[in-house]
DNA sequence: CTTGGAAAGTCAACAAGGCTGACATAAACC
DNA sequence: GGTTTATGTCAGCCTTGTTGACTTTCCAAG
């Protein structure tokens, strides 16, 4: 681990990307995405609720109120998808879709009592395993691990993640 | 960045582990692994296959001649999924399946001349991402993502990533 | 005031890719 | 010969993604 030297300037030492180096990162991603949506799926599973409520309910959680248009933009489906999702949400009592104030055509989407508490428990699952897994890989780790995640996302994508990581603290 | 000494001491320096850096943490694992599926995904797309296709033509390439039992196991599905998948690549000559020798119950998995052009274009497209990251996260950042995702991990997927690991190289 | 267009919702149809259960075959093993 | 293992296959189900067509609501510009 002799790299100390990493600046800017490019080209000193490109021995981490081998492509073997780079295929153990691709199969890295592959595991731990499997690992990191094991509990939310375990906890979901026969509750007849999936991934795509999860997601739902973390990203409206994160910004309550948030409006339809601006989850789609934040998830990446088509509204269809999205609609099927929260309507079965609202009919459950997880999600309250009130009419907007200035603009009334718009819907801003807000947990219940019920939808949080469900929140909650994915969310402790979830931050369960990332916090054994920082613990485990310390604080430097934990900083590289965030670095490379951001770098790997499109602009797009990029601005969406820091916009959300801003609105936090 | 005054990081420098995370050595493996443990409890020194628990600020990192609020709620809120593994709500960060969360949300770059989301976006990132969009991000890291988008160009396999943008490749296929048209072409009629979808990522089930990718993860098996890209577990074949990585171990030639496994057999079905044990890519099952790699994938984690069942195996009429993958069979799907796999009469599929190989009705269209991507791959090949071989009567074992040893035991002729098993067949072993390699991809053909076309299945190989494939995977390195998938692969190729998923390194160059992967290498621009590493490239703008730099060496040390890089050892720490491998070291959180590896954390990450349920030992069972730990140890199948880490003999995958091995067996490169 | 009217009309164009944006925001939201709905219906229908479809596909990929997971799943379970049941069953068939061949080979290995005891 | 009976059991287990490896594989394949059929049928059916679910979630979650897609497109396309259409309606309702409502803001805002003409």
């Amino acid at each position: 681990m002799a790299e100390g030297t990493g600046g800017p300037g490019g080209g000193e030492s490109l021995l981490f990307l081998t492509d073997e180096q780079l295929r153990k990162g691709i199969e890295a991603m592959f595991f731990a995405y499997r690992a990191f949506t094991a509990d939310p799926d375990r906890i979901l599973e026969g509750m007849d609720y999936g991934r795509a409520h999860h997601r739902a309910i973390h990203f409206i959680h994160r910004s309550p109120g948030t409006t339809v248009t601006n989850l789609l933009s934040v998830l990446g489906v088509t509204k269809q998808s999205l609609n099927r999702v929260l309507r079965r949400l609202i009919k459950d009592g997880l999600v309250e879709s009130r009419v907007g104030r200035q603009d009334k055509r718009e819907r801003h989407l807000v947990l219940t009592g019920k939808g949080a508490a469900l929140e909650r428990e994915l969310s402790d699952a979830q931050r369960a395993r990332m916090r054994a897994a920082y613990r485990a890989a310390g604080p430097a780790a934990v900083q590289g691990f965030r670095q490379v995640l951001e770098a790997m996302m499109d602009p797009q994508l990029r601005r969406q993640y820091q916009t959300l990581k801003e609105a936090g603290s």
